[in-house]
RNA sequence: GGCUCCGUAGCCAAGUGGCUAAGGCAGCGGAUUGCAAAUCCGCCAUCGUGGGUUCAACUCCCACCGGAGCCUCCA
């Protein structure tokens, strides 16, 4: 069963729409993946988290869904990048999508359902561009086949921008156009360039030709929701929705989404922009004084570090694999949340303390999922352990009156009263965060932590209440297995835990005999090495901090 | 220059024409603890500036200041 009371914000239509599938029950949705020929940066997981999100919560509510992400696998700064390289394109193309789906792993983006690569469709693309020939939208000059923008009257409607106001790109391709606002559907190749047999020679496919063609391929002509990064509007979007539109004299995508862009904290421009890749672009007479160099890069999360220093550097460096190195660091659990904490649309402000912030208040929510574990001697993560509801219209909510539960139950409405509302995760998080201390009352309340208070209906109630934080952390693609632990834990648990329990003993002989001086001393060394203990109700527990 | 968008507490960040303006981090006070940690309770904002519309605006309109994006490859 459907439940939708979703509504989006639409980038052709300026407004928020009620949604409507134009299959019933059936959504079509595509991003417009990277292209393949550097290391990927945090910028790039925003589109990827959001819409695996979107995807967990079109399914949640009852939808089938099918998400494409494209792989651009040949393009201009391919042939550039593997010419520098001194591989093949399709060399740097391999290594590089490996690279952008590990990322994608790490992040816990796993919903996508097709990831097709330009040049597996060269057949596709270049029907595509011929259709537009035969239907006099595009026309052939030499080896290369533009699409002419005149043509098209609805032309600029995504981007609002009008056709006199395009500027094309100059070069020697200006001089073929009809007009400067046209673009390229096929480029001829020179001899050393890669290259694919067509009916106008021997060339590539242009840039924004391949989305249309894939597109088409796996999700037909008109399909429900199509996103990609806020500057992909114009002109790649634009150009996309006019081959699409004028190919099939019918609409290309009912919802646009566009999300907002990374910006580097302490730092000017979007990350991975302009300014990180120019390193010496002073070119711009902004009236701005040049930057100082910063030549020694401090450790990156150190506050003290001089302003233009590391923030800056992290999206500077992502080049020799940044982002790989910030979920080693940070773990790609704490970059998903930070990325769902603030509206998609929003322009996100990313830094080292940012991600560090939002990994400590990610803490509470595993210390509670712990304390669960420790009640309950069941597993949270564990699918055949703790039940969860995956279907919205499934709900069944616990009976009781128990106030905290009932606050549990308020907020999984606001909860999905926020996600129907433009897939509002900032604002759900937060509903999250109320929720966590809802169940954590209800353990203080009913002194769940002693043995007293374990009746079978309390820890039957608890369960529930943990079900739906659960149910609500699949939405989000969170808190579906174990955080990862400090690595030097891997491989030595046993050992570890075997230490751990001997260093609690003699420390809990210490304190029954009230030689604090002896147990402080235990406790104090284990906190200077990273071990948090915890004297609770029944004994003592260990956890070993995360980095932070 | 053209076209968009943003400016909410020390920091991050939701949100609304009228009820106490979410939540997080940090901080402070209390309960709890041998002391801590964790947990719970409480405190911590008149929403960039100046006008206007309105019975009523942080929310709508205008101007200004500040910031970002696109117009060229970009998630």
């Amino acid at each position: 069963m459907i439940t939708n009371t979703i509504r989006i914000y639409n980038t052709l239509t300026k407004s928020k729409d009620v949604f409507q599938t134009i299959q019933t029950g059936k959504v079509g949705m595509y991003l417009c993946g990277p292209t393949v020929y550097a290391e990927a940066h945090i910028g790039h997981m925003v589109g990827p988290v959001i819409f695996d999100t979107i995807k967990r919560f079109l399914v949640y509510c009852g939808y089938e869904v099918t998400w494409v992400v494209n792989i651009t696998d040949v393009d201009d700064k391919l042939i550039n990048k593997s010419r520098e390289k001194g591989i093949s394109m399709f060399q740097l193309a391999t290594s590089m999508t490996a690279d952008y789906l590990s990322n994608l792993q790490s992040l816990g983006v796993d919903q996508i359902d097709h990831l097709p690569r330009a040049t597996d469709h060269m057949d596709e693309i270049i029907r595509f561009v011929q259709e537009l020939i035969e239907k006099n939208f595009a026309y052939v000059n030499g080896g290369d086949v533009f699409f002419d923008v005149l043509k098209d009257s609805e032309y600029g409607r995504l981007s609002n921008r009008s056709v006199d106001s395009q500027q094309g790109e100059g070069g020697d391709a200006a001089s073929r156009k009809r007009s400067p606002g046209d673009f390229a559907l096929w480029k001829s190749a020179r001899a050393d360039e890669p290259s694919w047999a067509s009916p106008w020679g021997l060339g590539r496919p242009g840039w924004h030709i391949e989305c249309s063609a894939m597109s088409r391929r796996i999700l037909g002509k008109t399909f429900d929701i199509h996103g990609g990064g806020l500057d992909l509007v114009f002109p790649h979007h634009e150009n996309e929705l006019a081959q699409s539109r004028c190919c099939h004299g019918q609409p290309m995508v009912t919802y646009w989404l566009h999300n907002g862009l990374m910006q580097a904290a302490e730092a000017k421009g979007k990350v991975g922009g302009k300014n990180d890749r120019d390193e010496a672009s002073h070119a711009k007479p902004t009236g701005v004084s040049p930057e100082p160099a910063n030549s020694v890069s401090p450790e990156p999360g150190n506050s003290a570090a001089p302003a233009n220093s590391a923030e800056t550097k992290i999206s500077r460096s992502k080049g020799a694999g940044g982002l790989a190195k910030l979920i080693e660091k940070h773990t790609g659990e704490r970059i998903r949340f930070f990325l769902l904490r603030s509206h998609y649309r929003s322009t996100t402000l990313f830094g080292d303390e940012q991600l560090a912030e939002a990994g400590a208040s990610l803490e509470a929510f595993y210390r509670l999922i712990q304390r669960f574990e420790r009640i309950s001697g069941q597993s949270f993560y564990d699918a055949t352990s703790l039940k969860y509801n995956r279907h919205r219209s499934e709900f069944v909510a616990p009976v009781t009156s128990n106030e905290a539960i009932l606050e549990v139950i308020r907020l999984r409405e606001a909860f999905l009263a926020k996600m129907d509302d433009d897939f509002n995760t900032g604002g759900a998080t937060g509903d999250l965060f109320e929720m966590a201390r809802s169940l954590n009352r209800f353990i203080d309340s009913q002194r769940l932590e002693e043995a007293v208070g374990r009746t079978p209906s309390n820890l039957d109630l608890f369960a529930q209440g943990m079900g739906i934080l659960k149910e609500l952390g699949a939405i989000l693609g969170i808190f579906m297995k174990p955080p990862k632990q400090s690595s030097n834990k891997e491989g030595s648990t046993e050992i570890l835990d075997g230490l751990m329990k001997l260093l609690i003993q003699v420390r809990t002989e210490a304190r029954a005999k009230r030689d604090f001086a002896m147990s402080d001393s235990v406790r104090n060394g284990l906190t200077a090495i990273g071990i948090t203990l915890q004297d609770g109700k029944e004994g003592t527990t260990w956890s070993i901090e995360r980095s932070s």
